[in-house]
DNA sequence: CTGATTTCTTGATATAGGTCAAGTGGCCTT
DNA sequence: AAGGCCACTTGACCTATATCAAGAAATCAG
């Protein structure tokens, strides 16, 4: 089984001759470091799943960025308002890594179903367990400190906290970075 | 046309007879002021399309209430992480006025895409739009201040703010309900 | 290795929004 | 219509977090 096939499997319920069709239609695509993979308002006519490196999901603002989510190996990419909905991309998706990633383009997204017959029903759950996954975001900053986002974070997404600027993790988490080393300086003593 | 499929038309991209069909799945269902339609813990075995009334979403802390979700009349309800992958509910879910449903269980919802090919599908889109609203309601989270946020609601969901207490909304949005008293009467002058 | 950038930390100060408490007004219930 | 809730508003004060500015540390380019 490939590296690819094997990650499929850890999110999906396919079996081997479903996860090599579903494989096959990914291709390895590069981006460098500070390059894009996307930018606000083009159409996202793909969806990738991060192989090595990190992303940046994040908007430009008048006076300044707002990072929405930080994505590294093992997760998915997309715009799913533009790839599923054909509206213009929301987000700029930037490599803060060199990144390589499988990408399927929009053409065989959108007739994958026809060659996997459980396609529509797997990816619906997918995406109702990314659904999930948000609703507990929105309860974080509805019910929780700063501190406690943080702790939060740095419990579940070890990985990104020595790859990503603090500035980048703070916007994602609602605050500044020099609330980040507060909350930092606090805890070591 | 009934009411239930004149709705169910304007979520889904289905033609009448599959609109029959799935419309003959749900069934009537009343919740009484101040009742609950769901509670903490137990498992959510229905999925709920609301015809009139009022449904507030919430989860008690250890001090106090939170607010996840207000919904009303056209909108579904239910407890998304229950239904889908069985979990115990996250949420109650109460009426805040005398509501009438039209409910499909559990049982009935798992088998609905034996008689609807394109269910899976459809379903798939309209997760997918949840999806797309919440990452929306995250980033007002991370780019707009406490009065934004009001006025965004505001002018989306007016209908709310009739029916339903302030501190409800408040919660919700994040912030009090002095903040919000306060918001409007600068808004006042 | 060195200078230039960028990132991180720290302190001083400012502010949005929270907390607490009192008062007002609406609207049920009897 | 009187009493009793609730919900809402308002004021005084407080606190978590933001902002601004400076310096320290890390990273990068040559």
């Amino acid at each position: 089984m490939t590296e690819l096939e094997h990650y499929l499997q850890s999110y999906f319920d396919f079996d081997q001759s479903d996860l090599t069709t579903v494989a096959s239609f990914f291709k390895p695509e590069f981006v460098k470091k500070g390059d894009y993979y996307l930018k606000t308002g083009k159409s996202c006519n793909k969806l990738s799943f991060i192989q090595t490196g990190i992303l940046r999901v994040y908007v430009n603002l008048e006076d300044r960025e707002v990072t929405q989510w930080i994505s590294s190996k093992g997760y998915f990419i997309t715009d799913l308002s533009s790839l599923i909905f054909s509206k213009p991309s929301r987000w700029n998706i930037q490599a803060l890594a060199d990144t390589t990633l499988y990408t399927i383009d929009k053409a065989d997204y959108d007739r994958i179903g026809d060659f996997i017959p459980k396609w529509h029903e797997t990816e619906k759950l997918f995406i109702a367990h990314c659904f999930v996954t948000l609703e507990e975001r929105v309860f974080s900053f509805l019910s929780m400190t700063a501190e406690q986002r943080y702790n939060v974070l740095f419990e579940n997404s070890r990985e990104i906290f020595n790859q990503v600027p603090l500035q980048y993790i703070a916007s994602m988490l609602g605050m500044t970075p020099e609330t980040i080393s507060r909350i930092r300086r606090k805890q070591l003593i």
